[in-house]
RNA sequence: GCGCCCGUAGCUCAGCUGGAUAGAGCGUUCGCCUCCGAAGCGAAAGGUCGCAGGUUCGACUCCUGCCGGGCGCACCA
C-alpha cells in the first residue's frame, strides 16, 4: 500500500514540481485510494482546482501503471487495479503472518514507561486499570516497531502514609487478619486510621513517627512492618496482573529511590535552582507562569513524591538512556509532571522534551470522583469476575458445546472490560458503568473477537485450496484491503501519540467492513479461483484483527 | 479566585498534519437465521459540530473571548 502511496506522491511530484504532495483519503472509498487535492496549486498555475486536476489527469495517467488518475471536482482520485491491490496486500499479509505490521524503525532506542504504579495498601480499583492497560498497550506497540523498551512499575510504597499504616498495624493489627486476607484488611486499618485520627492527635504523631524512622534507614519494627505490608500487596496485585496479561520489566517502587534522595536533592541545589521558602526547599517555577513551586523537602527534613520522582527520572535517564520517557499517569497529575519537566528544564537538561506525561482521564463513578477513603470503589477483580460471569453466561446461550467455556469466558470477559477502557481517546473522563462494561454488542471488544473467531470458522470448513486466486473477484473488498494495507501507519500514529484508541478505532471499522462484506460475498462454494481469492481475504482480515488485539492486551479466540 | 483538560445525533464516541454531501455504536422503528457463527447483517429516523467573533480560497479542525462540565492549586501521593 505505501509503496502505491509513494509511487502516486513520485509522480505527482514530477508532474508538477511540488517536493512532497500531500495525499489524503477521499470521503467516499468508492471513489479511490487516495487523493490529492488540487487546491495547493491554484495560486501558482492562476487557475481554478477543477480545471488543474482536470489536466493533470492525462498527463498522471500517462505516468502510472496499473493506477486510474481521475478528477472529480478540485480533487485527483487515484484508484490502484482492484487486482493488484488485493494480491500486494493480501500476499504481504501472508508473507509477514503475526509479524504484519511491525517495523524495525525503533532499533537501538529505548522507550521507558511508567505504567500501573498502584499503591501498596489499597486494593487495585477500575481507577488503576487505566494505567495498567494503556501503559502496557502503549509498550506493545513501541516493540512492535522495534523499540526496546522497559515497562516500570513504579508502585507506591513510600511516603507519609506508609507511617499512617504502620501506626494502624500497630494499634489495630489485631482485629484484622493481614496474613490471609490482606487488602480488605488494609483498607480496613486505612480507613479506621483516618476516622480516629480527628479525634486522637497522638495517633498522628505515632504516624509521623514512624514515617521518619522508615526514612531514617534504621532496620527496626517500622521496617519490618513496611516490608510485610507491601509483600503482601504485590502477591495480591499479580494476581490482577496475571488476569490482564500484563507483565513488567522492572518492579521499583519508590522506596527503591530511598538511596537517590539525598544525591537528588544534592544535584538540584548544586544546579543553583533551589531556595527556602517558609522552611521547605524548594525550586521557584514562575518564570513558566502562574504554578507553585516544586517542593523537595519538607520542614521536618523529609522528602515528598516530588523528590522521589525526581530522583527515578534520573535514575532512568542515566540507566537507558531513554529516546523517550513516558508516565502512564492519570490526568489528576498534570501539574505535578509539569512542575517535574520544569524542573529539568532550569536544570537545563537537553532530555528534558523526551519525559512526557501520558496522561488520561479520570475514571468517575455516578457519585463523583472515586475514594477508597470514602469507601466510593470499584474493585477491578469484582469487574473482572462479573464479565467473566456474563461471557460464561452467554456462551452457554449460544455456543454450549464448546470445548474450554471457562477459559474462553475469561478472555473474552477480560478482553470486553480491556477494550472497553483502550477504545475511546485516553484523554477522556470515564462514567463508569458497569452495564456498558457487560455489553458485548456494537462498538466493544467481543464483536470483535467474535469477529475473529467466525473468520477463522470460515477458514477452518474451506480448508486448504490449492487453487491460484482470481484477485479481481475481491474488488468489492477493496476499502478493507486498503485499510489493511494502512495496518502499519496506525500503528506509529499509535506510538507516536501514545494512543492505544487509535487502534482500536481501527480494529472496529475492519471488523465492521470485514463483516459487511462476509454477509455478501459467499467463500465455501465458489468457482475454486474465487473461493481461493475470497478465503485470502478472510485469512488476511484474521490474521489483522488478531494481530491487532493481540497489541492491545485481549485475546483472539479461534472459537467462543 | 487562578491554572490545565474536555464540550460533535437522546446516550457513548470517530472525524487523518484545515479540504469534497459531518461518520459509527447503543437506544428507537422496520426487515433478515432450510446458505460459511444472529456476540451478526441491511434499512429508517436522529446533528445550529457549546456560544460569539477572527484568520483562510476553504474551519468540527487554528486564534481570541465567553458559557458548561471535570481535575488541580506548597510541606498527601
Amino acid at each position: 500500500m505505501q509503496s502505491f502511496l509513494d509511487e502516486i506522491r513520485a509522480a505527482i511530484a514530477a508532474e508538477t514540481g511540488l517536493e512532497e504532495p500531500k495525499l489524503e483519503r477521499p470521503r467516499d472509498p468508492s471513489m479511490g485510494d487516495a487523493a490529492f487535492p488540487c487546491f495547493v496549486l491554484a495560486k501558482e498555475r492562476k487557475a481554478a482546482p477543477p480545471k488543474i486536476a482536470q489536466e493533470l489527469e492525462t498527463a498522471l495517467n500517462a505516468r502510472l501503471n496499473r493506477i486510474e488518475a481521475k478528477a472529480t471536482g478540485p480533487y485527483l482520485n487515484f484508484t490502484i487495479e482492484r487486482a493488484l491491490l488485493a494480491e500486494s496486500v493480501l500476499t504481504a499479509i501472508t508473507e509477514a503472518g503475526a509479524s504484519y505490521g511491525t517495523s524495525s524503525e525503533g532499533e537501538g532506542k529505548s522507550i521507558v514507561i511508567d505504567l500501573s504504579s498502584p499503591n501498596i495498601a489499597k486494593p487495585m480499583s477500575v481507577g488503576h486499570l487505566r494505567s495498567t492497560v494503556i501503559g502496557a498497550a502503549i509498550q506493545r506497540i513501541h516493540n512492535a516497531l522495534g523499540y526496546k523498551t522497559i515497562g516500570i512499575n513504579h508502585i507506591g510504597d513510600w511516603g507519609s502514609q506508609f507511617g499512617k499504616l504502620v501506626a494502624a498495624v500497630n494499634r489495630y493489627g489485631d482485629t484484622v487478619d493481614l496474613e490471609n486476607d490482606p487488602i480488605p484488611s488494609l483498607l480496613k486499618l486505612y480507613v479506621r486510621y483516618h476516622e480516629e485520627e480527628e479525634d486522637d492527635p497522638t495517633l498522628g504523631e505515632e504516624a509521623a513517627a514512624a514515617f521518619r524512622e522508615l526514612e531514617s534507614g534504621v532496620d527496626g519494627p517500622v521496617r519490618a512492618t513496611w516490608k510485610k505490608l507491601t509483600d503482601l500487596s504485590l502477591v495480591e496485585f499479580d494476581k490482577i496482573y496475571a488476569r490482564l496479561g500484563v507483565q513488567f520489566d522492572l518492579v521499583r517502587g519508590e522506596a527503591y529511590y530511598e538511596s537517590h534522595l539525598e544525591k537528588t536533592v544534592n544535584r538540584i541545589v548544586d544546579a543553583g535552582i533551589t531556595e527556602e521558602s517558609e522552611g521547605a526547599l524548594v525550586v521557584d517555577l514562575s518564570s513558566f507562569g502562574k504554578i507553585p513551586p516544586c517542593l523537595l523537602r519538607k520542614t521536618d527534613g523529609t522528602t515528598l513524591y516530588a523528590t522521589r520522582d525526581m530522583a527515578a527520572v534520573f535514575h532512568r535517564w542515566e540507566e537507558f538512556s531513554f529516546e523517550r520517557c513516558l508516565y502512564v499517569v492519570g490526568g489528576d497529575q498534570r501539574l505535578h509532571f509539569r512542575q517535574m519537566k520544569h524542573v529539568l528544564d532550569r536544570m537545563g537538561l537537553d532530555w528534558e522534551p523526551r519525559v512526557e506525561h501520558i496522561d488520561f482521564g479520570m475514571m468517575r463513578l455516578p457519585e463523583g470522583k472515586m475514594s477508597t477513603r470514602k469507601g466510593r470503589v470499584v474493585f477491578l477483580d469484582d469487574v473482572l469476575d462479573a464479565a467473566a460471569a456474563e461471557a460464561k453466561r452467554v456462551i452457554e446461550a449460544k455456543n454450549a458445546d464448546l470445548a474450554d467455556k471457562d477459559a474462553t469466558a475469561e478472555m473474552v470477559g477480560v478482553g470486553a472490560v480491556v477494550f472497553n477502557d483502550l477504545k475511546r481517546e485516553r484523554v477522556k473522563d470515564i462514567d463508569f458503568k458497569l452495564e456498558e462494561v457487560l455489553s458485548f454488542e456494537g462498538d466493544t471488544g467481543p464483536y470483535v473477537q467474535w469477529t475473529h473467531a467466525r473468520l477463522a470458522s470460515i477458514e477452518r470448513k474451506v480448508g486448504d485450496v490449492t487453487e491460484a486466486p482470481d484477485w479481481s473477484v475481491l474488488a468489492s473488498a477493496a476499502p478493507i484491503l486498503g485499510a489493511m494495507g494502512r495496518y502499519s501507519d496506525v500503528l506509529r500514529s499509535a506510538a507516536r501519540n501514545a494512543e492505544p484508541s487509535e487502534i482500536t478505532s481501527f480494529v472496529l471499522s475492519l471488523a465492521r467492513d470485514v463483516n459487511s462484506w462476509v454477509a455478501q460475498e459467499r467463500v465455501l462454494g465458489q468457482e475454486p479461483a474465487v473461493t481461493a481469492a475470497r478465503l485470502a481475504l478472510v485469512q488476511g482480515a484474521r490474521q489483522v484483527i488478531g494481530n491487532a488485539l493481540t497489541l492491545l492486551g485481549v485475546g483472539a479466540p479461534m472459537e467462543m
